[in-house]
DNA sequence: TGACTATGACTGACCAGTCAGTCATAAATG
DNA sequence: CATTTATGACTGACTGGTCAGTCATAGTCA
């Protein structure tokens, strides 16, 4: 363009370096498919990064582009626009926790164990992480994207209530857990473990906290004291 | 502004009438300072509502000004800039809660009522009300806003924290409270109603939930099943 | 297989709109 | 009338979105 037509010489390789970075080149990409597959990956991933560390509408689109390696217009060739690039990017994000849920582990041991094991790995695997953040992200921005939060309570939360309602009423029909009540309430399960994200994402420079060791005593609060142990 | 700039012609009392709306005019407000405080005070109530609607980044002050029926630049008599008016805004806000936490009524009569008439008054003056929507903007804009974080836990939670823990401990040498390492996490104790006011703010019509009736079923929880009753 | 063409993914300069912050002017005050 | 306070038009910087043009690759043909 305005810039340098003479610039013809570029030669094959040269391209790549060209730009700010080289991403994910170590691959020379087979087909026009996957790589076009590997940018859309690239601009989610650090879409998501942007939109995590700045908000929605402080994040810059030539951000998003200069970190993924890409051209502004890029993003254009995969997202309609912001607003539904964001959309689609929670989507894209969700999707293999939904997958996670749907393969529960059928009911054997005591349903402490079940639940401990479960929660355990949800500390694991969104405290700290940028899953973690994302679930902040969504508590920020939800009320700003209605479809994000109707997206996020029908494929994970509304779920997951599901799954943790049939845990205690397991829970309760073995006589592990005392109060019927609960069964009315499963966010009280997890009341701690979503407290735990937030509180990372804040506080965890003034007071670190011991998500792993709360959620041990909350489940003392509902099991009762450990059993074996 | 571009409406008409012929508008020169406004005389004293029409102002009021010409901007959108007429705020808390019925007084002819006495002197100067008080003039000032009530000017400041309707900015800071119309930036809260823009800032909880639609976030830090995406509020304009053109709104601000517009709803609290002032000019743009009248906001900068008051503030240095967007971001410390923010900064000022949750302080002024948060101050009258700091109020109320200091003046914890003596501990008479069993814990768990104690307990229950905080938290319920924590429900009915939190959830569902601009404060509560104030909560979630600090979870979303605190990772931007280190300073309004740190705040809020300097004011805030760390008091509440140590009140809780106060009290917990106090249920538990009296022998209402079994599970003696609640003190170590007094924030198992709040945990259900920080999640009530995100759940509304964010799920509300999907699945209403009865924070009060939940909050009944968690201290079930802690203090064994309803004692009289 | 090697040369030649068609395709469309990709680029990035550009534009139009937006908005935080300023300041010359006007109004109110005492 | 001097001073303090308020106004809102204006500016400059910034950013979402566009599009004419480029070029590596896939496809075609001899």
């Amino acid at each position: 363009m305005t810039k340098e037509p003479t610039k013809a010489a570029t030669p094959t390789a040269a391209r790549a370096d060209a730009k700010g970075r080289a991403p994910a080149d170590a691959a020379p990409a087979s087909n026009r498919a996957t790589r076009a597959a590997e940018r859309r990956s690239a601009i989610v991933e650090a879409a998501m990064e942007e939109f995590i560390a700045r908000g929605f509408a402080a994040t810059r689109l030539d951000d998003i582009a200069r970190r993924a390696g890409v051209a502004k217009g890029t993003i254009y060739l995969h997202f309609k626009d912001k607003e539904s690039m964001f959309e689609e990017l929670v989507r894209t994000v969700i999707v293999p926790v939904v997958a996670k849920l749907n393969a529960l582990p059928p009911p054997t041991g005591s349903v402490r164990d079940l639940v401990e094991a479960f929660a355990g790995n949800f500390l694991r695997e969104v405290i700290g992480t940028r899953r973690g953040d994302l679930v902040r992200l969504i508590v920020a921005e939800g009320p700003r994207f209605p479809s994000v939060a109707d997206f996020y309570y029908r494929e994970v939360v509304s779920r997951g209530i599901a799954g943790m309602r049939a845990l205690i009423e397991l829970g309760i029909a073995r006589g592990e857990i005392r109060e019927k009540n609960l069964a009315r309430y499963p966010q009280i399960l997890v009341a701690p473990a979503m407290i735990a994200v937030i509180w990372q994402s804040l506080f965890a420079r003034h007071a670190p906290l011991d998500a792993q060791d709360m959620l041990r005593v909350h489940l003392d609060l509902i099991f009762g004291e450990r059993r074996t142990t």
